[in-house]
RNA sequence: UGGGGGCUCGUCCAACGGCAGGACAGCAGACUCUGGAUCUGUUGAUAGGGGUUCGAAUCCUCUGCCCCCAGCCA
């Protein structure tokens, strides 16, 4: 066994690596367990990510288990969608991928064993009275009045539960634990409930007494030989019973370690808070491109590389933290800054036209595909009289430290020429500049000065008669507040929704080349940010995304003279 | 007021009795045919008290603050 565990390290590996020097362990096998109810997002990357590389790091697998014990809440749906996320975050489980439901005969035999034990026992309090003898957190339990029937009378009744004697609610299967501990998990737990309606989307109506978590988890973690069960901060609590069935059962001992979830800024990860963004619209769907999820982010334009190496710089720990936003978005500015080709694209398009270069005429000028990346070649665009360029680019008067182009003032066309503006025309109807005259000067083609002379500025633009149509999504926060799980009294973190955090701009233009792109690529629009093909385009209309903006200096300095 | 966890730069993570370090964010500068990228510099933290020790973020102790647990959810 290999082990790579030493390059980077957390609390998790640590405590692997002892199991490994202590003999408590001679191989390390981990699993990924979701609940089928609900789409991936990125906390469960973080889960995904820690589960898969901890086994990774020291030459073990990970078992993919699906938590399926709970047929009203759970859909095949979900397994096939979660399947797919987990293979574009880049891991991979093999042939083994299994279902708790697969163990449903023998976590039964589990059961009646601990009867036979006098462990467990068939409780016919309702689900009002379990609760009221549960006790509080600071008073004591009670104890069931049928805590103490015979093996036989048990055995008998569990069967009959089995057999769907019983309605919903009439009874379920308890530990016989303690009433008085100080952990209520302890307080004689629900093993197995009785479930009829729906189906269960694997064993049909073959069972109508489902497990519970505490009674499905750590068994199935032992029969698969789980060494290393990780999970959420919440689970602490019920080590103590995992570790408990696992005893009284004398079977494999799994080892449960928690670990804290992911929080990231501006964003919420409840499942059931993300259903109802859904639900009530606030957002296209699950795959919209401003949700958290797996989906969402890859119709954004992140990477799986760049969602990893986020994951790994926010380390793994047990303290309960909220990552900042800022820590991912470096991450994909980061990784596409590395791959995603170069495009000149321009959002808010105002004309300018080139006053002495010759009607008709168009060249064809060569553009470096990616700085970054010499073998990503170079591409030809087309340049004429007529251009676009991005109307923030032009300042009627220019302000302090601002040198993009302004009359009388001389810029470079990226890959072009340089121009001097020489004139506008403003609409007078609604104020704006409609049309920029420029003069360029031909010994500069290719944006190069013989004479040696300095343009600080350079602009981006397209050829008015080339360009192609484009409506662009520019995406902002979801909410307006760093941290929308805590929201005000009286309000909801629906009352932080950024009204903003989808402008659709229409009008776009963009360089030919891209014709050619399929949804799902992915470019850099120069000088503006990284951009992803919406699997929305059709022949006459590109949409694309806006993965995450390139840093804006001047934005900043903007900012600060105000 | 029971039980279980957690407190290190603004944020996240390291340091495992021996110079508190990295990343992101911030600030300043260099460079630049992307105000991108890159490079350089820089601000900035051990929750508080007591103790052990030559030496404490680390061990002990007391205090404070934060989180989780009373589903027939996971």
């Amino acid at each position: 066994m290999t082990d790579q565990s030493q390059e980077s390290s957390n609390f998790i590996l640590d405590a692997v690596r002892e199991d490994l020097e202590s003999g408590r362990f001679n191989y390390v096998r981990t699993r990924f367990p979701p609940e089928p109810n609900g789409y991936l997002h990125i906390g469960h990357a973080k889960a995904i990510c820690i589960d898969f590389e901890t086994a990774q790091a020291f030459g073990g697998t990970t078992n993919l288990r699906f938590d399926d014990t709970n047929p009203v809440k759970e859909d095949v749906e979900y397994v096939e969608a979660i399947k797919e996320d987990i293979r574009w975050l880049g891991f991979d489980w093999g042939d083994r991928e299994f279902y708790a439901s697969d163990y449903f005969e023998q976590l039964y035999e589990f059961a009646v064993q601990l009867i036979k034990k006098g462990k467990a026992y068939v409780c016919h309090l309702s689900p009002e009275e379990i609760r009221e003898y549960r006790g509080t957190l600071t008073e004591p339990g009670r104890e069931s009045p049928y805590r103490n029937r015979t093996v036989e009378e048990n055995l008998e009744l569990f069967e009959r539960m089995r057999n769907g004697e019983f309605s919903e609610g009439a009874c379920v299967l308890r530990a016989k634990i303690d009433m008085a501990s100080g952990n209520i998990n302890l307080r004689d737990p629900v093993m197995y409930r009785i479930i009829h309606t729906p189906p269960h989307h694997r064993t049909g109506n073959k069972w109508c007494i489902y497990p519970m978590y505490d009674f499905a988890h750590g068994q199935c973690d032992s029969i698969e030989g789980i060494t290393h069960s990780l999970c959420d901060l919440a689970y602490e609590d019920h080590r103590p019973l995992y570790e408990w069935f696992i005893r009284e059962l004398g079977i494999f001992p799994s080892r449960q370690i928690e670990f804290a979830r992911l929080n990231l800024t501006y964003t919420i990860l409840s499942k059931r808070f993300l259903k109802q963004l859904v639900e009530e619209g606030h957002v296209r769907g699950w795959d919209d491109p401003r949700m958290p999820t797996l989906r969402g982010m890859r119709r954004r334009g992140y990477t799986p590389e760049a969602i990893r190496k986020f994951i790994s710089m926010v380390g793994v720990s047990k303290k309960e933290s909220v990552v900042d936003v800022a820590l991912l978005e470096s991450a994909v500015r980061d990784d596409l800054n590395l791959r995603a080709p170069r495009v000149m694209a321009v959002i808010d398009p105002v004309k300018l036209i080139i006053t002495n270069y010759p009607e008709g005429q168009v060249e064809e000028l060569e553009a470096i595909n990616n700085p970054e990346d010499p073998s990503a070649g170079t591409r030809k665009v087309p340049f004429s009289r007529e251009l676009y360029i991005e109307r923030d680019d032009f300042r009627e008067e220019p302000p302090p430290k601002y040198y993009r182009l302004a009359p009388g003032r001389e810029v470079r066309l990226r890959w072009g020429y340089i121009i001097k503006c020489t004139d506008y025309v403003k609409d007078p109807q609604i104020g704006q500049v409609s049309e920029i005259h420029c003069t360029y000067d031909p010994e500069t083609r290719g944006g190069y000065a013989p004479d040696g002379r300095k343009v600080q500025g350079t602009i981006h633009w397209v050829s008015a008669a080339h360009a192609l149509d484009a409506e662009v999504r520019w995406y902002d926060r979801l909410f307006t507040v760093p941290n929308p799980n805590q929201p005000e009294e009286g309000k909801t973190f629906l009352d932080y929704l950024n009204p903003d955090s989808l402008k659709i701009i229409r009008g776009c233009k963009v360089e030919k080349s891209l014709a050619q792109a399929k949804p799902g690529d992915r470019f850099q629009f120069e000088r503006k940010g990284f951009f992803c093909m919406d699997p929305d385009t059709t022949d006459s209309l590109l949409v694309f995304n806006l993965t995450v903006t390139l840093r804006d200096t001047w934005a900043k300095i903007e900012q600060k003279m105000k």
